[in-house]
DNA sequence: TATGCTTATGCAATCGTTTGCATTAAGATT
DNA sequence: AATCTTAATGCAAACGATTGCATAAGCATA
């Protein structure tokens, strides 16, 4: 056991002078309380000595814990790690922790999550795992906790939030398929119970309208997953409907595709073009490499965490929210149709 | 402000005895202190009123803060998500909470990462970024914080470690490459500084010897990176030296080897067999799929948050090290030598 | 010179738990 | 019946920092 550490009484003493008016020294706010010379000559001490203030201690007293609870669908897919990077070192320049969870996408053990978060005092949360109709974010509101949604929001927009701008990544996906001449684009979507699930796929709709599509072959699938793209893609190659085109409404979704076209001996992009979304790593090495919209990740977790702290700070006015717009990036699996 | 707080006290009034009573219902270790009725009764009452142990008092209290660092390279990596989910899941299991920071593999900014977590006062660190000779750990020694490093170790093997069984691994790339009839491999090596790079290489080496290879075409990169990969395979090329295959250290390095390879319009595998390492997600949807080697993420991080407990828990006996074998994925990026 | 105002610092309570020690009551021992 | 154990619970002091209030000193004002 290391007696090593110093306190602020060690502090105090060293310095001839009472523990609180080390506290407010070290504190910013209250350091202009005290006379600029004993606040330098204290400040110096309680560098020489090592001191370092314990949140434990301090957090108990002011009801701050300054960590903020971060939890995340599936840390596995490649989307998440850049976000989960932007928070934690926007938190870090506050001052902040991030304490991080992987909901492995099961609600159960998010909400086991959430309620060993608020039992270790969490100052504010951000949840990427949000449902539509999502109870967690319901408690989390109830229990006043400052709370940001990234990625996915909920329905009842409420709480403040930080999402891709998933109309305009459809729409550019359907225009680039447009301009290469498809007619006939089939929509491979993600779960309804999502935003970006049901989003992407309202997005597709209104753009297959506005481009005169014929594009009523749309398949929802039930996670956004390798697996489930490919049982969602074979329900499409075997509808009997015309089209040469898919977008798929996430890339993991988009490798099941590739998964089922080829599977039908159908080659990508002669036969069908497919475009993703979320532009993921290595994408652009597969075959053929993926067109897919390019999200930026890092930025949202920048904001998201921006926002929280905004929100902690006081200041909790209506809940805003952001929208980041992606890029389409244009790679090989997109053509102009054969047929 | 939720005055929904429920504390020790105010179950100890609903109750009709003392904090400590409670105190000690509440903790497994004191709870055969209390008779079996009284504390059945409080236990009762406690999770009636919905209390929750407040972690900041009783870990100010008992020195413990049930928290636990963990510091990654780079989580864009896709080897340590899993790994960082086998730990955390582990942890959760038993009352510990994991911080999570990505080091980004800069040094200092590991250091300042480093002293922010030992500020909060973290029962113990995980570190996967440890180098040959690691300033960090030697601090942590020297703190006497329960340590362990996975994936990576040092020079010094006076810390507990999980890691992958390198050596293995590199005998069954070489040795699979030996059977499909190469006998000219090049090496392409990580960082000399990491015990993965350095001990990847030495096992290479031994392999080459023991097989009787032509195997003086050894690179090492300056950093596990695509970048780095293909830097070190175009001096590996253009070398001058015949060779068949190149065994990468790791997957990132062996994407680069791709990169390098078509600039010289070589044909993989037809023109050179390549291996990685890792066996990241996706590499199997390469085009070619890429030979790897599959480690036990999941598992790595599961065992070193095992013993990070075990140590954690006193019983500080020797420094134990773990090792998990790999297994060879075979893909499409090995064949037979063609000339 | 007495009074009031400011500024800088000390005092002590508090946050929620844990834990060594003191106390009580009951049962066992002589 | 008096004393000793033992078991169960209460008491109060920590843990380390923060903060409203009190106090002291310095200075200006009347």
């Amino acid at each position: 056991m290391a007696k090593t550490k110093v306190n602020i009484k060690d502090v105090a003493a060293r310095a001839n002078v009472h523990p609180s008016t080390v506290s407010r020294v070290l504190n910013p706010g209250t350091r202009s309380m005290v006379s600029e010379e004993v606040a330098d000559r204290i400040s110096k001490i309680a560098a020489d000595m090592g001191y370092s203030r314990s949140p434990l201690a301090s957090g108990l007293r002011t009801g701050k814990s300054y960590t903020i609870g971060v939890i995340i669908p599936d840390l596995s897919n490649p989307v998440f790690p850049p976000v989960v990077r932007g928070i934690e070192r926007t938190l870090a320049a506050a001052g902040y922790i991030a304490i991080l969870a992987d909901s492995d996408n099961s609600a159960r053990s998010e909400r086991a999550i959430f309620d060993s978060m608020m039992a270790r005092r969490i100052d504010g949360l951000i949840l990427a795992t949000a449902r539509l109709e999502d109870p967690v974010v319901q408690d989390c509101v109830d229990a006043q906790k400052p709370l940001v949604l990234v990625n996915r929001t909920t329905d009842s927009h409420t709480v403040t939030e930080v999402t891709n701008n998933d109309q305009l990544g459809i729409e550019l996906a359907v225009s680039h398929l447009f301009e290469l001449g498809h007619r006939h684009i089939a929509f491979l979507g993600g779960p309804e119970d999502t935003s970006t699930g049901r989003d992407r796929r309202l997005a597709f709709e209104i753009s297959a309208d506005r481009f005169k599509l014929d594009a009523d072959n749309v398949v929802a699938c039930s996670e956004f997953s390798e697996a489930a793209g490919r049982k969602g893609s074979r329900k499409i190659v075997g509808s009997g409907k015309k089209f040469t085109a898919i977008v798929a409404a996430n890339d993991l979704l988009a490798l099941g595709c590739y998964d089922a076209l080829a599977e039908a001996d159908l080659n990508c992009p002669n036969d069908v073009s497919v475009t993703g979304f979320n532009d993921m790593p290595f994408v652009n090495r597969l075959s053929p490499p993926l067109t897919s919209l390019h999200i930026q990740h890092d930025e949202l977790g920048v904001q998201a965490a921006e926002l929280l702290l905004q929100e902690i700070q006081g200041a909790s006015s209506a809940p805003s929210a952001r929208q980041l717009d992606p890029d389409l990036i244009v790679r090989g699996s997109t053509a102009a149709p054969t047929s």
